[in-house]
DNA sequence: TTTTGTTGTGAGACCGGTCTCAAACACGAG
DNA sequence: CTCGTGTTTGAGACCGGTCTCACAACAAAA
């Protein structure tokens, strides 16, 4: 059959083999463990250079149980939260030599699981999930390794997880725009939810969504408005349809006088939605946004966001699981952290007054 | 149901020992080789899944040699250029069932080559690179298994390289500004030029970045713009001392009355300097940049682009790629993907008349 | 009936490392 | 000079798969 072109490599038996000592001699010289004399040392890795070895880190990893990397699922490496947030990984994990394995699963749950069994087969030493359902978490539950959640918690799943104030944040910035006068006001979030939702907030077990409509619902409680949630826009995507439907509830009769966005994909395509039907920002409609892309402050008005710290999102979570690798047990940690809402210029009165129900 | 602390995972011998046959047997029906009857393949896939077997991807690389994943490194997985870039890679690689690790170089050539030695030694099938540096190949050059080069040729490199037409897209666009009658026009470059300069385009060895300096001075030249090499700006970083430079160079008396800007990274921060300096585009300085990243279109006014074709670049080059490790050998194929200019509004007539020199 | 395939199965080598164990050796003390 | 302790070293098992090869069982051909 066709056999693989057998790029011959050099192994530690070569080298053992050049330097005239055992192959175990010359893996502990190679492999940096044990104790060899000097002189055998040295001609070890003499020989070793002379023959170009370089190591195969399968081989070793499948004997030690370590592969020395971890696996990072997201959501979309395209949205810059999410770039960001891998940067605050990667940065960590190459301070401790681990080095990071990315999927994206495209919020799908099918394609997170598919990651997931590919990356445990890899022997990752362990995971860091951005879940992109909280109803389907089995295949999280079965994880063998440590297993730390970025951005997202999940109640059901007790581990290491990261997340930021998302209720408090929501729940400011939708004070700014009822304090601003505002009464209709939408939240739309990239989130799906799965089944039917109608005044049941409490049971979308996705934290950062959750926790994000408590806030907005809350804030609205506050400035007693009603029927609030029935301005909850889920699904929002980077997809026509998702614009269309977009531009449908911004020309309909009752559009929202403010809305919150999600993340800054999804406000982005607000902003050019909300062009598109040639209103204004902020005289015909206030915009406020979680992430403080760094688009967000070249617009005409810039947009006042949701400044989450997803470096540090990032960093901790990798923090968080690279001290479970190293064999600390103590219970599974629950960070939350702070957020600052920067504001900008895209918040204004409605147009319109508030009881105007036109 | 607890897990007990042993992680011992099942192996086909356990597999094997539960369906009461060979471990070469159980091997054959979970490796999916070989000839098995159909009772003892039944019979195989039970006890696998009754015991919960999960297949060792790494035992399996180690005997196969080939470890079904491709590395990827790109300088700076932040900029939305490559993330798009290694979706297309992503995206085609999953079609292969081949997944892809990423690495990030910082576009320094040491993270570089430390990425790729790691790579490596993870025994990588084949490898995509963005070259950081031109001048320092020869890691490239001992890579022993199928590489390709994205974005960036180096012509002493004889691989599979996908790049765009980047000398025809500067030429383009930088006469789009001399017919303008803008004759005072600057280049910003993220790139790190690596010794002397002045006149040696030719000698500038990244191809991406000499084809555009060429093009950028052919249509200097084309418009008698004398000494255009003087307006060439390198090592344009998102840092603060960057930054400044930028600051700098526009506060300057002889400022520039038109930019073009290597990427949209750069582009924003210019964008950001520009503002700082009171100065509006395209009233007093115009502005274009190479790639259509999403925030261009809605900035007030909206930035001329460059379009390049950069999920089909990472594309391309993964199936290039992997049709190597399929076992294509013909020779290594270059190919360059067309450009198309997006013009939008930040492009006018400069405010000064061309032979001003203040 | 014997020969010749064909197919299914088991035994065991092998990949390239790590690691255990015991033998070989060095050296100071008794 | 012998003994005990400690350091180096080599032999070989092992990790969890793949794959070659030999052989048994059965079927078809001679």
């Amino acid at each position: 059959m066709k056999r693989p072109p057998k790029v011959s490599s050099i192994t530690v038996s070569d080298v053992a083999r050049e330097a005239k000592v055992s192959k175990a001699t010359a893996a502990r010289v190679l492999g940096g463990y044990g104790r060899v004399s000097q002189s055998v040392h040295a001609a070890v890795l003499e020989a070793a250079k002379a023959l170009g070895y370089r190591p195969n880190e399968l081989a070793r990893s499948m004997t030690t149980g370590r592969s020395g990397s971890i696996g990072v699922v997201v959501g979309d490496i395209e949205n810059p939260f999410f770039s960001l947030a891998v940067r605050g990984i990667s940065d960590v994990a190459r301070l401790s030599g681990i080095n990071v394995i990315l999927a994206n699963s495209g919020e799908e749950v099918e394609a997170e699981k598919s990651a997931i069994r590919v990356l445990l087969a890899k022997q990752v030493d362990g995971l860091i999930v951005t879940p992109a359902q909280a109803g389907d978490i089995a295949h999280l539950r079965e994880i063998s390794c440590p297993l730390a959640l970025l951005d997202r918690a999940l109640p059901e799943l007790d581990v290491d997880t990261v997340t930021v104030d998302d209720r408090d944040a929501a729940l400011r910035a939708t004070r700014l725009l009822t304090q601003a006068g505002h009464r209709r006001i939408a939240y739309v979030t990239a989130a799906v939810l799965s089944g039917d939702f109608r005044g049941a907030a409490s049971r979308i077990n996705t934290s950062t969504v959750r926790e994000r409509i408590l806030g907005f619902l809350e804030a609205c409680r506050e400035a007693d408005i009603e029927n609030a949630e029935r301005n909850i826009h889920f699904g929002s995507s980077r997809s026509e349809r998702s614009h269309a439907l977009l531009l449908q509830m911004l020309r309909s009769a009752d559009r929202p006088t403010a809305i919150l966005a999600s993340d800054s994909v999804v406000a982005l395509d607000l902003f050019k939605a909300i062009r598109e039907c040639g209103l204004g920002i902020p005289r015909d409609i206030s915009l406020v946004t979680f992430h403080d892309a760094d688009w967000t402050s070249v617009t005409t008005p810039p947009i006042t966001v949701i400044d989450q710290p997803v470096y540090a999102l990032g960093k901790s979570a990798a923090e968080l699981l690279i001290r479970r690798l190293k064999g600390d047990d103590r219970p599974p940690e629950s960070i939350v952290l702070p957020t600052t809402i920067i504001e900008r210029m895209s918040v204004g009165a409605p147009l319109r007054l508030p009881d105007d129900q036109s």
